[in-house]
DNA sequence: CCTACCGATCGGTAGG
DNA sequence: CCTACCGATCGGTAGG
């Protein structure tokens, strides 16, 4: 080798799969998936239109790499941010922090890709489920530490789901130049789960009954 | 008028507009708008490919007016649901189960819908804006009546999407033969918002504070 | 990774 | 609302 410009075990193309790769699924969300014409994707990577099709083999393989590949790095960042926090409570809270960096502060917004799973067969769906049910486990298991400590009601997995929901949600509102930055968001969805959405101001006895009539 | 069969003031082509509308919005929430062929459409109503075009100027404007008209029957389904119900709490919970069956039980499913509002213009987006802020104002009214009673920590914007995200989230994961009813799902999204998530068990403390190691 | 290209499909229209 | 049709676009391929 002349100038070692490449590192040994990297091959070639593999700097302009991860484009195509990255700038697939910013399209996508952007767009959705059949509006994002795959000259566009080629376009905007500076190919020509055919060029994409060396890479992967149909428009639909991009997005399962996309997603898949998207996904398995949440899982990591995911991981990652776990590491060490015993607390499960203080461990929920990075968790969804994290989660909402995931969704709406790295490049390409992979959870909002999930949508798109319906432009796939059922043989990459089911690769898509797989890595979205390890994704989900790792909550399943915060949830659930925190249900044997007493610190939650249930962690019966409506909770679960009504906890995506509130965050996944973001991706149709959230703008970075918005009033509410992601540390907000991540504060006050974190607690509505850990301490209710209601104020309980002294000594108040369960809210449920209904009074008679208002003064 | 031999044989009276269209009522007085029903234009004789309401009906096939309407079945269009229906149809239309159903195979959008199905396969997204961009899949949804105006073909498809045609074909589910019985009509030649050309013919929705005669209702229709352009598959945008079928897109909007199923929208439009979808927001607008929900709106008056929260509305009529609302009516009567005194006590805010009370009113919330009947709110959340009517919006989910506005989202999961209605033939459209229309709120589903808003996720294809790319697909339109600024001008028909703006419309579609002004009816989906019209329905987010009554649920605000209902929030703001709660924190005024001290029965809400506060009825910032934050806590009114999280609780849409909750309960739209919904369209993802729900499915009328599942484990979940829409009644549970309302009960559970409105627990965890009237009286959190959590379990405090006899005379806790705040749960904020971190322990400084667990036993 | 490019050039050149194909077959299919799609939104929409004219004219009745 | 149908028939017949058009122009444009799109995913994908052959061959280098």
């Amino acid at each position: 080798m002349t100038a070692g410009r490449k590192r040994q075990g990297a091959p070639p193309e593999a700097n302009r799969r991860d484009e195509l790769l990255r700038t697939a699924a910013r399209l996508f969300v952007e767009k959705g998936f059949d509006a994002t014409t795959t000259r566009d994707i080629a376009e905007a990577v500076g190919m020509r239109s055919g060029s994409p099709f060396y890479h992967f083999r149909s428009k639909q393989d991009l997005l399962k790499a996309a997603m898949i590949e998207g996904l398995e790095a949440g899982y990591r960042r995911l991981q990652a941010a776990c590491t060490g926090v015993g607390d499960p409570a203080q461990r929920l809270r990075v968790m969804i922090r994290t989660h909402l960096g995931n969704l709406l502060e790295s490049d390409c917004h992979t959870p909002m890709l999930i949508y798109e799973s319906r432009s796939l067969d059922a043989t990459a769906r089911a690769e898509i489920a797989a890595a979205t049910d390890r994704y989900q486990a790792v909550w399943q298991a915060t949830l659930d530490e925190l249900a044997t400590l007493g610190r939650l009601r249930s962690s019966a997995s409506p909770l679960r789901l009504l906890l995506f929901g509130m965050l996944n949600w973001g991706g149709q509102w959230y703008r970075p130049d918005g009033r509410l930055s992601l540390d907000e968001i991540a504060e006050a969805a974190a607690d509505l789960l850990l301490e209710g959405a209601i104020a309980r101001p002294a000594g108040a006895a369960a809210p449920a009954g209904k009074r008679e009539t208002p003064p």
